[in-house]
DNA sequence: TTCCTTGTTGGACGAACGTATAACAAGTGC
DNA sequence: GCACTTGTTATACGTTCGTCCAACAAGGAA
């Protein structure tokens, strides 16, 4: 009998995709003080190696992790928004629940954007790496304002204000899931983006 | 002449103050990963056993971090909303504004607000202190809603929204601070406050 | 089959970590 | 001035960290 493959080989992407989600997943679990190459290479079922192979340092593997949860992120919100129909004002209310229903409101995805920001103040090119996310994000909120009839003056605010709200509620969610009921936190969501879009026009 | 001391006593109290202070400038500087025993005590000008004689771990000197900064968030606040006078109307838009000027808005608070975040998942005494906090935060807020003509049954959304609102634009305030100009994010809660109220009466 | 490429392993290495503890000295009361 | 209390220091210990690298083996090419 053939003895079984001590390992098997991967896709160079695939395999680096597997290890983005495993420290996802360690990252979730632990914190990121316990998220430490050998962890995540247990959670992978690899040998801890083969990070430093594929990423060079931890850090990398992290932003790299960050880098992948946004992009979810914002094919969740783009499918939502295209899923909404031609109706603008339907589709800003998608961009803004979309958030907060999964799978964007999921722990493993909170854990990960705060073990991101938690290397922000150290890290020069992680900050900008924030930056650019959160302005894209007020992009898009603005052109679908725009859309909306909200005047060219209120759209920053606006786009910053909903911005922030979402942000805020998706945080709170994600970190303590038991304080909201089902669908609560875009119901709350829906109302407060009525109010706010009322008055900006 | 007398040899200079090798080191000054300080009051219990003081000591474990100003310990409390070093780790959350470290936490602005370093950030979570980087704030170790060794770093704090050297910040604080100590010797790195004093912290552990003071704390007994790493872990409760951080929670006791995050509990001074919650007890100087939750000061200023009431100093602003006691400063604002009789006007429930006013003393609404105090408590949010006061979250969003100096000396809350302040990054070394927001680092030790994300180090402590941070140590949610992998802690459930961190996370139950966290969601009384932020209950707290909620609970007041309601009371001065009910006092603006706020509906009880809107009271709660509208509690978790505006927390919410103050809450995001806290946190992209202090993470990128030159995305806003002077007194810009308090301009926003301002008006985003109105429109809220306006509608939950 | 044999060879070659390279993804993968697993341990070695020094550094840094948290904690515990014995020795020291500052300040107080006598 | 002396003894005592205890805040403080400095060091030592075992663990775990990130990184590195020589050896190994899986899987395709010849």
């Amino acid at each position: 009998m053939k003895p079984a493959p001590a390992f098997k080989r991967a896709e160079p992407d695939a395999r680096r995709a597997s290890l983005i989600v495993a420290c996802a997943r360690v990252l979730a679990r632990e914190g990121a003080a316990g998220t430490s190459v050998r962890a995540i290479a247990l959670e992978a079922g690899v040998s801890p190696g083969l990070i430093g192979h594929y990423f060079g340092s931890v850090d990398a593997l992290i932003a790299a992790s960050y880098a992948h949860v946004e992009a979810q992120v914002l094919a969740a919100i783009d499918a939502a928004v295209a899923a909404a129909g031609p109706d603008p004002r339907v589709r800003v209310e998608a961009y803004v629940t979309a958030s907060l229903l999964p799978p964007i409101a999921d722990s493993a995805l909170l854990a990960t954007w705060i073990a991101f920001w938690s290397l922000v103040p150290a890290n020069p090119a992680i900050a900008r790496q924030h930056d650019e996310q959160y302005a894209g994000f007020r992009q898009r909120l603005e052109q679908l304002l725009a859309q909306c009839g909200t005047s060219t003056a209120a759209l920053r605010p606006a786009a910053i204000a909903i911005t922030a709200l979402v942000d805020g509620l998706w945080l709170e969610l994600c970190l303590s899931p038991q304080t909201f009921a089902e669908g609560e936190a875009a119901e709350i969501a829906r109302q407060a983006l009525a109010a706010l879009i009322s008055t900006d026009r």
